[in-house]
DNA sequence: CGCCAGGACGCCC
DNA sequence: GGGCGTCATGGC
């Protein structure tokens, strides 16, 4: 990655990044395409941080209103730029089938969220499809003026309370996770740093998360790459190509093959 | 309309 | 420990 200042924006020229792929993938709720005369535009958050970031083209963005300051310490991180995915899809590449999924979308990096904004995001994704799962959560920052709601915040709510968010049976999950994060019970960033089974289980001490959300929040909230989270997609991957187990060689990145294997068999048509 | 969704829980055996 | 019905809601 390289980047130049150029006004009040920052501009990014970066091989291994495309918008679309890594902001609608399916790993973050809050990024919106918005209309632009460039290739594309979203508009989103990194906790309540707002950014509007365009792709030029190919490997070209601009991060704008941005300071130098807040991309180097902020934005980058966000979008993992210190990695090297050229690498990583090269040492995939040796797995036939993630060759074709990184082939398919070579532009999707894992980014780097917020452990408790991706707790919450990942109850409320349990059993429901992506397009509901963003209005939920829009409903629920919208209730906060825009911003996510603290674990402070949360806390307060009740089941009933959350009704407007028309989360279902969800709501009563949202307010323990809250309640537990908030005293303390649930510490995350303890949790971050645990090792990798221990971690798991303090998740799952979290009522409505089970497997598939601890998963999901080790490896979108805290970055913990060899998490692998197994939904009903990836459960397809698994039975169709990889009935003798997923390959060794992968293991230590297995989250980021995960989500090139999600992009390239939820948009594979036949 | 019926099937499904980036699942987890409670109960049963 | 594994299997199964249930849980709200709404996208398609």
């Amino acid at each position: 990655m390289d980047m130049t200042v150029k006004g009040s924006d920052i501009l990014v020229h970066e091989p291994d990044l495309d918008l679309d792929e890594t902001l609608d993938c399916g790993q973050a709720f809050r990024w919106r395409k918005i209309a632009s005369d460039y290739d594309c535009t979203y508009t989103g958050s990194f906790v309540n941080d707002k950014l509007t970031v365009s792709q030029v083209k190919k490997g070209e963005f601009i991060f704008h209103n941005t300071t130098e300051a807040d991309f180097l310490g902020k934005w980058c991180d966000y979008f993992d730029f210190a990695t090297d995915y050229s690498e990583l899809k090269r040492c995939f590449s040796e797995d036939e089938t993630l060759s074709k999924a990184c082939a398919f979308a070579g532009g999707i990096r894992l980014l780097r969220q917020d452990s408790w904004e991706c707790l919450i995001s990942f109850i409320i994704s349990q059993n429901n499809n992506i397009p509901r799962i963003k209005g939920i959560i829009d409903r629920l920052c919208d209730n906060c003026g825009g911003d996510f709601p603290t674990p402070e915040q949360l806390a307060q709510e009740t089941p009933d309370s959350l009704a407007y968010l028309r989360s279902g049976f969800r709501a009563k999950y949202l307010c323990d996770a809250a309640s537990r994060v908030n005293s303390g019970e649930t510490d995350l960033s303890a949790i971050a740093a645990a090792p990798i089974d221990e971690a798991r289980a303090a998740l799952k001490a979290i009522k409505g998360v089970g497997p598939k959300v601890a998963e999901c929040v080790l490896l979108f909230g805290m970055h913990r790459v060899e998490a692998f989270p197994v939904d009903v997609w990836i459960k397809r991957v698994l039975a169709e190509y990889y009935p003798d187990g997923f390959p060794e060689f992968a293991r230590d990145n297995a989250g980021i093959a995960q989500q090139y294997l999600f992009h390239y068999i939820r948009n594979l048509k036949e």
